[in-house]
RNA sequence: GGGAGUGUAGCGAAGUCUGGUUAAACGCGACGGACUGUAACUCCGUUCCUUCGGGUUCGUAGGUUCGAAUCCUACCGCUCCCA
């Protein structure tokens, strides 16, 4: 089985550095599992590893696709898929860091994507309607159309019971499901005390103002903003009150703050509970990285 | 010294006129949780104490009342205006 490094950890915690670090040491490439840091052009607001950093150690998955497009778990998983054998084939170690939670679950776990496929017609006639219905008829349909997704989904969830109707309906003579390759992980967590991981956010966002955030923000903007898939990173929906002069910078920055730092715990509780992490430091990685390779 | 206002749970802020259905709305902060196709999304819960039976609260001390955050009195603190 291939073994691969995975490091977690919520938002300004490290893993990025920790990353090249390892890279570095092991004769790794990394691999990045970032919903958001897949967008070209957010580079600041995403807090991208630089060209600088990118130099030092090749970078997978990272500035794939505009920050117009639409982007999701199924994409990354087969990205990653990718990446990861085209690194093995060349005799490197394969480390996968990033803060998005759900896809490394899905690149390690047997995320069954390949969902039976709907009716292409029922499909064309119902998806109007359904948008404006209510979530219990919504909710119905899709138990309907398909009870294997509405098993895995939350009924009394709005969005995520329409974006399950979207997969159902739009999912469509999908060819039969592609065998994945399983992976043997070491799952590495870094995390801080409370009181300095927020102190490493604040600062974090305070020095994303001074490197110019506001401009990629106006870009995004003016790209379509809070209508695309990206306009919904933190550290840029944030700007677009200020930036349209329905607020001003203290409000939009100590709400970017606060954003933060709710999903820096929304990340915690998902590594906590949806995947086998060891927790650790930046300094004992290293050493357990080199008894994972070796064993 | 005179006048007006104000004091509510960690913070902000309702409730006071028209006492009871108010351990006290709501927001923030804090904390916990869910999560299989937009996941930096979306959603849920806890937040006076408790041995979970109850107990003690709305600046403080009294009073009225069957019953007071809500009415009365005094006092203390803060804000503003006139001196």
């Amino acid at each position: 089985m291939t073994k691969i490094v995975v490091i977690v950890g919520p938002t300004a915690s490290g893993k990025s550095a920790l990353g090249i670090d390892l890279a570095q040491r092991f004769n790794g490439e990394i691999i990045s599992a970032d919903s958001m840091q897949i967008y070209q052009q957010l580079d600041i607001g995403t807090a991208k590893v630089s060209a600088a950093e990118q130099a030092l150690v090749p970078h997978h998955l990272v500035d794939v696709v505009p920050m117009t497009a639409n982007y999701s778990v199924a994409d990354f998983v087969q990205a990653a898929d990718l990446a990861i054998a085209d690194i093995v084939a060349r005799g490197k170690l394969p480390i996968v860091v990033g803060g998005t939670g759900f896809y490394v679950k899905a690149l390690l776990g047997d995320l069954d994507l390949d969902w039976p496929a709907s009716d292409a017609k029922i499909a064309a006639q119902l998806q109007q309607d359904l948008a404006a219905s209510d979530l219990a008829t919504q909710a119905q349909r899709l138990v309907e159309l398909s009870p294997e997704i509405a098993k895995r989904v939350d009924l009394q969830n709005p969005q995520r019971v329409l974006r399950a109707l979207n997969v159902a309906l739009q999912d469509v003579d999908l060819p039969p499901k592609a065998p994945r390759p399983t992976y043997e992980a070491l799952t590495l967590g870094l995390d801080w005390p409370r009181d300095v991981l927020y102190d490493r956010i604040n600062q974090r966002v305070d020095q994303m103002v001074s490197a110019g955030v506001l401009t990629e923000a106006q870009a995004l903007l003016d790209a379509g903003g809070l209508a695309l898939q990206a306009g919904q990173a933190i550290g840029y929906k944030e700007w677009f009150a200020y930036l349209q002069g329905t607020s001003d910078l203290q409000t939009a920055t100590d709400l970017l703050k606060r954003n933060s730092r709710r999903y820096a715990k929304r990340q915690l509780t998902y590594f906590k509970h949806q995947l086998d992490v060891t927790w650790t430091t930046a300094n004992d990685a290293a050493n357990l990285v080199d008894v994972y390779i070796k064993s």
